[in-house]
RNA sequence: GGAGAGGUGGGUGAGUGGCUGAAACCACCAGUUUGCUAAACUGACGUAGGAGCAAUCCUACCACGAGUUCGAAUCUCGUCCUCUCCGCCA
C-alpha cells in the first residue's frame, strides 16, 4: 500500500498517476489527508492525557510509600475522571487509524512515469520482438493434439483424479517438464540468484504481505482445517521471507529464485482460453525475486527482463515484450512487462512471464526495510518475474517444433531430457 | 493425537505489581592504544507514532488480543507459536 508520506509529499501527482490506472483518487486522497490531520490531533491529545495519567499514577505510588493514604485516595479520584476522557480519545484515535488503513488498502500502486496510458490489453505497447517465427504447414496440430499423439500429457486422467486444469504428464512429457525446471533454475543460478525451496502453503500474514489478501482471496485454494493458503506463485513465500525485516545495506541486493508448483482457482475463466495447457489450476514455475535499494530497482528490472529474454532466445521461441498500459496493470505494480511467446499452431500469443517493479508498495505492507547510510530505516523496493512459467512454454515448444519426424527438443534442454526428439 | 515446559531487545538471558524500555554478557558500530590483525579500554547501541527550527521531550510496544488495577513484562482469561517426552509415520 501507499505510504502517507507519499501522499502528503505531492497529492496532486498521486491523483494524476492514479488516473493512469483508471482510478479516480480526487476524493479519496483528500479524505486521507483530512483523516491524517485528525489522526495527528488525536494522537497529540491522547499522548498528553496518557502522560498526565502516568505522572499521577507514579505520584500515588510515592504517597502510598510514605504512608499518606488519604492523599493517595484523593489523587485516585482525579485519575478516574481523566482516564475516561483518555479512553474516549484513544478509541477515536484507533478508529481514525483504522479508517486510514482501510482506505489505503483500496488505493492501487502508482504507475511509474514509463507506464503508457490505456484501458485494456489492446492498449499495451509492443516494446521488442525476437526469436524465429516458425513456418508450419496448414495441418499443424495444436499442442493438445500433439500431447495425445505422442502420449505426453493426459488431460482426461487429470480430470478423473482431480478435475479440469490438473493435467497428468507422462513419459517424455514429464521428462520435458523436469528438464525445463532444471534449465530455468540453472540459468537463474548462473545469473546470481540464490535458489530457495519454499513451502507451498502459507499463512494469512503472508497472504496479506504480498497483497493476495484481502482482495484476491477467491483466487487461492484454502486449507480450511489449518487456515493456510496454497501458493498461487512462489513470489508469495519467497517475498515474505523478508517480511518484518530490517536489512543492512550490504545485504542488498537480494536475488532469490525458486521453483514451485502454483495453484490458482482461476474463478471466472472460460472458453478457448482454457483449452489444453493455456490455463491450468496447477502449474510449475520458476520465479525470480529481488529486494533492492530504491535507486537501483529500475536497473534491476532491466536485468530481469534481459534474463527472461535470454531464456526465450535459448529455447528458440518467437517472443515479444509488452509494456502494460495503466489499465491492464495489476493493483500492486508500478510497472509491468509481459513476455509472450507465439504458439504457432494455435496462432496465438501466450503470456509466459510477467516482470514487475512494485517499488515500495509491497515493502510497505511487508515492512521490509533497510538501514540507510544515515542509520534511518527506509522501505526497500521489491521486484519479481517469472523465469519462466512452464505450461505455455511447453505448448509453444510442442507446436512450434513439430516436424514430420517428431517434436524437436531445443538444444539447451537436451542435456536435461536425454533425448533430442519426441517421436 | 496424549502429557508437560515455555514465548523478554540482533543473540544468550535476568526480571512475580510502581525505582524496568527493560540488568548482565555476547555481537554490531564509532573512537583510543598498537607494525597489521588481535587483545584491552572508552562511548554509542530497539521499533513506530507525535510535538519542536533545533537541543530535546512525550506516547506506545516484553508472542497476539482482551481484562483486573491509580499503576502490568510481572496477575486473570482467550488465541497463536516453539520446545521436550510418548504415540503414529515419509
Amino acid at each position: 500500500m501507499l505510504t502517507i508520506q507519499q501522499i502528503k509529499e505531492n497529492p496532486e501527482r498521486v491523483v494524476e498517476r492514479l488516473a493512469i490506472k483508471g482510478y479516480d483518487g480526487s476524493v479519496t486522497i483528500k479524505e486521507i489527508l483530512d483523516l491524517d490531520t485528525q489522526r495527528r490531533q488525536a494522537q497529540l491529545t491522547n499522548d498528553t492525557k496518557a502522560a498526565e495519567l502516568n505522572k499521577l499514577a507514579a505520584s500515588i505510588g510515592q504517597l502510598m510509600k510514605s504512608g499518606k493514604k488519604e492523599e493517595a485516595e484523593t489523587v485516585k479520584a482525579t485519575v478516574a475522571a481523566i482516564k475516561d476522557e483518555q479512553k474516549a480519545i484513544a478509541e477515536e484515535l484507533a478508529r481514525t487509524e483504522n479508517k486510514i488503513r482501510d482506505i489505503l488498502l483500496t488505493i492501487p500502486n502508482l504507475p511509474c512515469d514509463m507506464v503508457p496510458e490505456g484501458k485494456t490489453a489492446a492498449d499495451n505497447v509492443v516494446e521488442k520482438t525476437g526469436g524465429p517465427m516458425p513456418d508450419l504447414p496448414e495441418d499443424a496440430l495444436p499442442h493438445w493434439d500433439l500431447a495425445k499423439k505422442y502420449n505426453l500429457i493426459d488431460f482426461d486422467l487429470g480430470v478423473k483424479i482431480t478435475g479440469a486444469g490438473f493435467p497428468v504428464y507422462l513419459g517424455k512429457g514429464a521428462r520435458l517438464q523436469r528438464a525445463l525446471i532444471q534449465f530455468f533454475l540453472d540459468e537463474a543460478g548462473k545469473a546470481g540468484y540464490l535458489e530457495v525451496q519454499p513451502p507451498y502453503v502459507v499463512n494469512e500474514a503472508s497472504g496479506y504481505g504480498t497483497g493476495q489478501l484481502p482482495d484476491k482471496e477467491g483466487q487461492m485454494y484454502f486449507v480450511n482445517e489449518d487456515v493456510l493458503y496454497l501458493i498461487p506463485t512462489a513470489e508469495v513465500p519467497v517475498t515474505n521471507l523478508y517480511r518484518d525485516v530490517i536489512l543492512n545495506p550490504d545485504q542488498l541486493p537480494i536475488k532469490n529464485c525458486a521453483y514451485s508448483a502454483c495453484f490458482r482457482r482461476e474463478a471466472g475463466s472460460y472458453g478457448k482460453d482454457v483449452r489444453g495447457l493455456n490455463r491450468l489450476h496447477q502449474f510449475d514455475k520458476v520465479e525470480i525475486v529481488r529486494i533492492e535499494k530504491p535507486e537501483n530497482s529500475y536497473a534491476a528490472l532491466e536485468e530481469m527482463k534481459d534474463h527472461v529474454q535470454g531464456l526465450l532466445d535459448k529455447l528458440g521461441l518467437p517472443w515479444h515484450i509488452l509494456r502494460l498500459c495503466g489499465g491492464d496493470m495489476s493493483f500492486t505494480s508500478a510497472i509491468t512487462f509481459d513476455f509472450e511467446v507465439f504458439s504457432a499452431a494455435q496462432k496465438r500469443w501466450l503470456e509466459v512471464s510477467s516482470v514487475s517493479n512494485f517499488e515500495t508498495y509491497q515493502a510497505n505492507r511487508l515492512k521490509c526495510r533497510y538501514r540507510g547510510e544515515d542509520k534511518k530505516t527506509r522501505l526497500c523496493h521489491t521486484l519479481n518475474g517469472s523465469a519462466l512459467a512452464l505450461p505455455r512454454i511447453m505448448a509453444a515448444l510442442l507446436e512450434n517444433n513439430q516436424t514430420p519426424a517428431g517434436i524437436v527438443v531445443p538444444e539447451c534442454l537436451r542435456k536435461y531430457t536425454g533425448f533430442d526428439i519426441i517421436d
